[in-house]
DNA sequence: ATTTGCGTGC
């Protein structure tokens, strides 16, 4: 037979039948020698049947109609006799299959596969296109198994397999198990093939875990078993478990496949097992593995996982052949981590070779850049993969809306979103939610649900985007609503969602229903973690409620939550708020300690708090103590010297901000703008406001008027001042006429003033303040007439003068003074005290300024008046029951008046004493008898 | 066999 066609081939070609148009095979076939072969296998009933029915040529275009189930079965039977010859050609079984189905025969072509592929070695899967013609097969095949088995004959381990990969396919869940249970009685759980069916099975209809279980039930496990089970715990993502296992082949030595080897290196990346994955390198270089460039591409992805750069270029470096895969592995490698040159150095490297990049080279690139926060180069490399020819995919768009989203380009966005709807890339879950989120974000509710209804599968990610968006605006009841219909759609509100709502509540003032909110989590089953009390403590914060927010911190801690640093970032503020120094120290403190201070906003809040505490000169120590100093904590800082009066400091820091490459921006100019107007600097103010827009391309902003309306008004420049405003670009707010009113007042100008005022009532008719400012001024001037005027007015609309306070801290107490109320216990010592102080510094020239008393009385009463001032009497105590050579630190609601100031500048000389007091808008550093703010305030 | 693996809350 040798040198012959071997048989089965011979009937293949007879099966396939008119299929087989290929003229060599054609002439094959009808050659002397095919012919030959015929006489050989005489023995084959249709064969003979066909060549002398029809006559050679004639039958060729023929077989279809000449074939019976009969002449078939006579085939099969006569291959069945020969095993050896088609066991393992599976194009055979297939034509026998198809014939068998065409011809109605369902039955015979499934046992065709039972009984052909138990004897071969021919793979399961290779039919799966034979299943997709014939959907019935799979269940006929059980159909026969079971039936064969009732007939008592005896099976042996393959036909089992078979049986079990069969079930697997149809997922019958129960014939399995009952494969399974006969498969333990005949004691051919220890056959290989039947334990990969088995492991299959499980894997598919019980789940990993179950068939875990049954592999280490098993007897006596194969190495291919092993192998098989190591996959299916990468399938899964049984990190873990898979390790575990290959710990185990590898101690018992077992043959690792290179798939196998491949997929647990994937399992090292993901569990960051980098102690695992550099022995595998070692076995791997032990074994000679490491030419296998598959194997490579995955150890340099695993040694980036893991952080391992330089190790992951060692691995590049030294492989002899590489595909694209192992550039793009390298090209991810350095992106991930932010080293965007090497990643740039390396595309260039692949662009110069004959391998082109492809999208994923592409991606790489994007997500590197979009994981380092450059997002504009993120929408520059998306430009360039177009002009390229390469199309952005899912992918590519998930890394260009979320820059999109930072940059806060909506214009780009729809773009994107067009580009989305004309890729039919709308059905992706990811680049879905990305769209509903940048919606959302940037206050477009109404788009963000048309796109969320339109949503093919809404997850839990799209449904919190959404409710953020809602709740973030204020819209808390459309929220509630859609928290309802998330829980009627069947999904779970989990943390995000909750801490949407409470950061949606709390931000809009409702914290009591943010409180409410934290304790519905825990009804809920979930506990509140360090985001849901920092949203809380967050909304308190931003509200003014920084007193509160000092509590729920407390309150965070003592349920063992540890804060973060947004946490610390959000109750800095709140100290600040409250100018507590000595809270927003111990603060301080705790993030040193839990190495918080090399955050950016910690930082800086740390450096806010101090300056809004009354201590710049820590606020300065910590700002010069920071390595890289933001635009944030220069514009901070700026801000800091700002309201102490420290006008020249504040310029200093502005051109060493710009000599290290840091652009200011409107801020920054707000910031400088104060400065100047906080430290009388006329021509510099003007300097830095031509220099904004011009240098800096920074358009001024209303704030900026204001500072120079305040800044020149001040200096007593009103009619530049009045001339400033009637040219400003802006309609004038109420800020602006607060400035020029105040500076009005200042220099006793009641022209100016009353079209101030007038403006001020219409702005901000609620803010007694304005009214009071008036009063003041015609009380100066003597005009009590227009001063009863005013008071009416106030009066008609319902308002007071706002309450005048001052306090001051020892030790751990804020010790309170209101004006007119002497509740505080020590109130006789500390008035006994002021008297001494008052006589005393008289003696240093002090003359009371009764000109801030706008009362209609004897100036005997208005020294009185003067003497009770809280401001005054928070000092008196302050000295009193001051340790050591601390500053004494007063905070008021209001301005301080010129009296006070003037008491302060004596008291600071006659004992030697620094004061700080922060008034309603800015700080007096005084000592020596001076005052930082130069007596400009 | 191998590479990108993304999206929600402070």
């Amino acid at each position: 037979m040798d040198g012959l066609p071997p048989f089965h081939q011979t009937n293949v070609l007879l099966l396939k039948g008119p299929r087989t148009q290929n003229p060599e095979l054609r002439s094959h076939f009808l050659s002397s020698r095919a012919l030959g072969d015929t006489d050989t296998f005489t023995a084959t009933p249709a064969y003979a049947l066909r060549l002398s029915s029809s006559g050679v040529p004639a039958g060729v275009g023929g077989f279809n109609g000449v074939y019976s189930l009969a002449s078939m079965k006579m085939i099969h039977a006569q291959m069945i006799k020969m095993p050896g010859k088609w066991s393992s050609d599976d194009h055979l079984a297939k034509s026998l299959i198809r014939h068998y189905v065409n011809l109605g025969d369902d039955r015979s072509a499934a046992s065709v596969l039972l009984l052909g592929l138990a004897r071969s070695n021919v793979r399961w899967n290779s039919f799966s296109e034979e299943l997709k013609d014939f959907s019935q097969l799979p269940v006929r095949i059980l159909e026969v198994f079971d039936d064969l088995h009732r007939k008592g004959m005896v099976f042996d381990a393959r036909i089992f397999a078979v049986a079990l990969r069969v079930c697997t396919y149809v997922l019958d869940l129960w014939l399995g198990v009952v494969i399974h249970a006969c498969v333990i009685k005949r004691s051919l759980d220890s056959d290989a093939h039947v334990q990969r069916a088995l492991m299959n099975f499980y894997e598919r209809c019980w789940g990993i875990e179950r068939a875990n279980r049954v592999f280490n039930e098993m007897p006596k496990r194969e190495d291919v078993v092993w192998n098989e089970a190591v996959k299916l715990n990468v399938k899964h993502e049984q990190w873990v478990r898979a390790l575990e296992l290959l710990r185990e082949m590898q101690y018992s030595c077992m043959k690792v496949k290179g798939t196998t080897t491949v997929r647990v290196l994937q399992a090292c990346g993901k569990l960051k097992a980098l102690a695992q994955g550099k022995q595998i390198h070692a076995h791997v270089l032990r074994f000679g593995m490491e030419s296998s460039v598959p194997i490579c591409n995955v150890l340099i992805s695993m040694y980036a996982k893991n952080g391992e750069l330089e190790l992951a270029g060692a691995v590049f470096n030294s492989m002899e052949d590489r595909n694209l895969t192992s550039w793009n592995s390298i090209i991810s490698a350095y992106a991930s981590f932010g080293f965007l040159d090497d990643a740039w150095n390396h595309f260039h490297k692949l662009k110069s070779s004959t391998i082109k990049p492809d999208i994923v080279t592409w991606n790489c690139l994007l997500s590197g850049h979009t994981l380092n926060g450059s997002y504009e180069d993120v929408l520059t490399i998306l430009r360039m993969m177009q002009i390229y020819g390469i199309q952005p995919n899912s992918r590519s768009i998930t890394c260009g809306l979320q820059s999109v989203i930072e940059l806060g380009l909506l214009p780009h966005g729809k773009e994107i979103h067009n580009y989305v709807i004309r890729h039919d890339l709308d059905c992706d879950v990811y680049v879905g939610t990305s769209i509903v989120d940048m919606y959302a974000k940037r206050d477009c509710l109404d788009i963000a649900r048309a796109v969320f209804n339109n949503l093919k599968s809404k997850n839990i990610f799209a449904w919190n985007s959404l409710i953020s968006g809602y709740s973030f605006k204020g819209h808390l009841q459309d929220a509630e609503n859609l928290v309802g219909q998330m829980e009627d759609a069947g999904i779970k509100p989990d943390i995000v969602t909750w801490n949407s709502m409470v950061s949606g509540y709390s931000m809009w003032g409702h914290t009591e229903k943010a409180l409410d909110m934290i304790h519905q989590i825990k009804l809920s089953g979930l506990t509140p973690n360090v985001i849901s009390w920092t949203a809380l403590i967050s909304g308190c914060s931003q509200n003014g409620k920084y007193r509160e927010s000092l509590e729920y911190f407390i309150q965070m801690q003592e349920e063992g939550i540890k804060p973060n640093a947004v946490t610390i970032s959000t109750v800095l503020q709140s100290c600040g708020g409250l100018s507590l120094l000595q809270k927003g120290k111990e603060i301080h403190c705790l993030s040193v300690k839990n190495g918080m201070t090399r955050d950016v906003c910690v930082a800086t809040a740390i450096i806010d708090m101090y300056n809004k505490s009354g201590s710049w000169r820590s606020a300065h120590k910590v700002f010069k103590r920071i390595h890289k100093n933001s635009l944030a904590s220069f514009n901070c800082m700026i801000m800091g010297f700002a309201m102490y009066g420290l006008g020249k400091e504040a310029i200093s820091l502005f051109h060493e901000m710009c000599s290290i490459g840091i652009t200011p921006d409107a801020i920054t100019f707000t910031a400088i703008l104060s400065a100047c107007k906080n430290s009388g600097l006329v021509n510099e103010g003007w300097e830095f406001f031509d220099k904004m827009s011009r240098d800096y391309n920074v358009t001024p902003k209303i704030e900026h008027y204001s500072c120079m309306v305040d800044l020149l008004g001040r200096a007593g420049y009103l009619d530049e001042t009045w001339d400033f405003i009637q040219k400003m670009p802006l309609k004038p707010d109420a800020t602006i006429w607060g400035a020029l009113l105040c500076s009005s007042r200042i220099h006793e100008n009641i022209e100016y003033a009353e079209i101030a005022a007038k403006n001020l009532y219409e702005l901000e008719p609620d803010n007694s303040a304005n009214y009071v400012l008036m009063m003041n001024l015609y009380a100066m001037s003597n005009r009590w007439k227009d001063f009863d005027h005013v008071k009416e007015l106030m009066n008609s609309a319902g308002l007071k003068n706002g309450q005048a306070w001052s306090w001051t801290q020892i030790d751990h107490t804020v010790h309170h003074f209101s004006a007119g109320q002497s509740t505080h216990p020590d109130c006789g010592e500390i008035y006994f005290e002021l008297y001494q102080l008052i006589s005393q510094i008289k003696k240093l020239g002090y003359v009371p300024d009764v000109s801030c008393v706008y009362q209609d009385i004897d100036d005997v009463e208005k020294e009185k008046v003067l003497l009770s001032h809280t401001e005054k009497l928070a000092i008196t105590y302050g000295l009193m029951k001051r340790k050591g050579s601390a500053p004494i630190r007063v905070i008021k609601n209001s301005r301080i008046c010129s009296d006070c100031h003037t008491v302060a500048k004596y008291i600071s000389m006659l004992r030697k004493c620094e004061i700080i007091i922060k008034d309603g808008v800015r700080f007096h550093h005084l000592s020596k008898g001076n005052c930082s703010c130069k007596d400009c305030w």
